[in-house]
DNA sequence: ATTGTTGCAAAGGGTTTGCACGTAA
DNA sequence: TTACGTGCAAACCCTTTGCAACAAT
């Protein structure tokens, strides 16, 4: 493994936050002021595949990565984008009760207004709830 | 509402299958044989702000339409990208009482090995997870 | 006249990729 | 040498948007 390489690792998992690539870039640039964003890309994808870090698809935004292996879903706020862990003991099994296949995993992406917007606009209401809405 | 307009909307009623963008354009243009992908996407933006249709997104491809507006998730088969309806009674209840947020809506979507994929091959192996693994 | 809808073409955002160069075993 | 990692720029895919022409009221 490059210095680069490890730097860029380093930064996934060394971060609570979920990171885009472009913050990742950002910081790894610190260290590597030629780095590319290719080369952030590529080796996030290396470094997914390989379990070393794990891609958040999905979102409203651009995917996210993460250091963080232990299964777990995710929340994001309608309001202000802010994604954070959501942990659910017992949501594969809960699931494969209601479907025929088998399931390999599960993306559960719950669409939340988050404490701190709430509390920026009590009232906040969706007149016509996201249009993406699941259940 | 115009012809087109109806057309469009015609299209992803009709069909039993969740659909893309570019599968309806392509089946309005037999009809409308000038019609523009922009004039699509705009139509079907509308369509599932106005709560006509849904839009399913967060998929491994594009984004989808469809005109079940009953609440309901997805799943989608990792080999052939076929994506399906779930239904899975009291989901939101059961993910509620483990998140501090109000859930807004909730997007699962359930990766899956579909029954066609594995009579094809029944040692479906996946050496290294879907790279998106959710839990 | 006013408002909304369309085609077109361009731009946008996020991401991937071909290629030549460089670096390391 | 052989293999791999990198920067760069271009391409990619999906989607959105500005604009001028066009309907429809």
């Amino acid at each position: 493994m490059t210095r680069l390489q490890k730097a860029i690792l380093e930064v996934v998992k060394s971060s609570d936050k979920h990171l885009s690539a472009k913050e990742i870039y950002a910081k790894v640039q610190s260290a590597f002021p030629g780095v590319a964003m290719g080369t952030i890309y590529r080796n996030l994808n290396k470094f997914a595949e390989d379990k070393l870090i794990r891609r958040v698809s999905g979102l409203a935004s651009a995917d996210l990565f993460e250091g963080n292996l232990l299964p777990h879903n995710h929340s994001q706020c309608l309001a202000c984008g802010k994604v954070a862990d959501v942990h659910i003991a017992g949501m594969k099994e809960f699931v494969q009760e209601h479907i025929g296949d088998e399931t390999v995993s599960l993306d559960l992406l719950v669409n939340v207004i988050c404490s701190d917007c709430m509390k920026k606009d009590g009232n906040f209401v969706f007149e016509q709830p996201d249009p993406k809405v699941g259940c």
